[in-house]
DNA sequence: CAGTGGTCTAGACCACAAG
DNA sequence: TTGTGGTCTAGACCACTGG
């Protein structure tokens, strides 16, 4: 019973995991508080908790003071994805990366992006529509807006060099970022600067970031056909 | 110089993305290693252990044994996102839950499955096509196989009163999954039971799960138009 | 109130990899 | 070889929350 050379966390971690699997620990179980795991598997209360604490994080584990710690009762798994620069995701596939600038300006936002953005109505934001080539084929535009007020510096960058992203993430610090995840169908316009049919599935993310409380800016990045985004558990 | 009471692990988190955000340290740059930290902020090394490793997982820094800890150069920033249950989902919006079975039946895989799932040409396995409703309304459709040889008890369980899904995140342990997530167009079919118009682009979740180094089941969810994934860094 | 997880500490040893 | 992060420990106190 008493356990044997369970002085990693990790090894630990497994032990709980196949204890769980095994079912010896049923979904909605308490399993045995810190101090009393940490005397079975002869190691420190704080090891433990390591492992149990990386458990809570994927969602495997429910863990309340006072209550105690339970196996999850409804699986809700947690997945990690990595939100890469468009231009590293491109070439770690070994294409070659290219953008255009398709057009900038300045104007007054739509009201769904003024909402997005938290931005006072007749105000005037930079505009900015890009598409990014792989190999020299549209792999996926931008439609962004950018706060001016949020990021000093932006007019006199140079977006044609550096994309909007790009010189973002290198230049302006965030705090957080709303992403949403969705399907469209292309219409004429993306049908066009796609090179895809009209009418075809599209893979869309909407992104905004903020920091300080303002939002910096918020992009709708539209995928040409075929895009896929993976994540493992 | 030397810091106040940043004694617990988030301040000293704290701190240090105000460095970060501030630019007092540079993406590249080198940071202190943690005994000089541990020093100047007047707490325990393993304090400062807690932060920089909270901070590694996000992407931000990037740590190397004996290399030392540098802010990161290319922002993979990580974002997790939750993985519900399609039930929960929906019920979570205040929306009632059904699901019917379209069909069941045992068959041979097309050879993408096989690939997916590894398994050897010819052999069975159960395919299943549910829809869940919302409401009455079609939420999304999944399209599912499933390895008899890794579900013990699959053959006798009724999958029209709990759904496949609920049926083996309460019944299978997994040790992991894939996800990948993309954009499709609908076909006659799609169409005909998500009752959207054909050509709309719809949103599709590929998941494939294991244990054991077995695969479990892989299913395709076609979710109906205007379905968006959120998610936060 | 009291039990449980959350965290901090000071010190120690280990594992890895850069030079 | 040696510096750095990775981890373990034993003990302590704290914070939250269930009863």
């Amino acid at each position: 019973m008493s356990g044997g050379e369970f002085n990693s966390w990790q090894t630990v971690q497994a032990e709980v995991l196949r204890r769980i699997n095994a079912r010896e620990w049923k979904p909605g179980d308490f399993i045995p508080n810190e101090a009393e795991l940490s005397v079975e598997f002869g190691c420190a209360r704080a090891t433990v908790n390591r492992a149990l604490r990386a458990l809570a994080d994927t969602g495997l584990l429910d863990r309340r003071r006072k209550a105690g710690t339970r196996v999850a009762l409804n699986p809700v798994r947690k997945a990690t994805l990595d939100i890469p620069v468009i231009r590293y995701e491109i070439e770690g596939k070994g294409q070659t990366y290219r953008h255009t600038v398709l057009s900038q300006e300045r104007a007054v936002p739509p009201s769904g992006i003024r909402a997005r953005m938290q931005i006072e109505p007749g105000i005037k934001l930079i505009h900015l529509v890009t598409l990014h080539l792989a190999d020299g084929k549209p792999y996926v535009f931008g439609d962004r807006w950018i706060n001016p007020e949020a990021v000093p510096g932006i007019e006199s960058a140079d977006l044609t060099v550096k994309s909007a992203n790009e010189w973002l993430v290198a230049n302006i610090p965030f705090e957080g970022g709303d992403f949403s995840f969705s399907a469209m169908t292309a219409g004429k316009r993306e049908a066009e600067i796609l090179a895809c049919r009209e009418g075809e599935g599209l893979f869309v993310i909407d992104r905004s970031t903020w920091n300080d409380g303002l939002v910096i800016t918020s992009v709708r990045l539209t995928f040409a056909p075929g895009y896929q985004m993976h994540t493992k558990i």
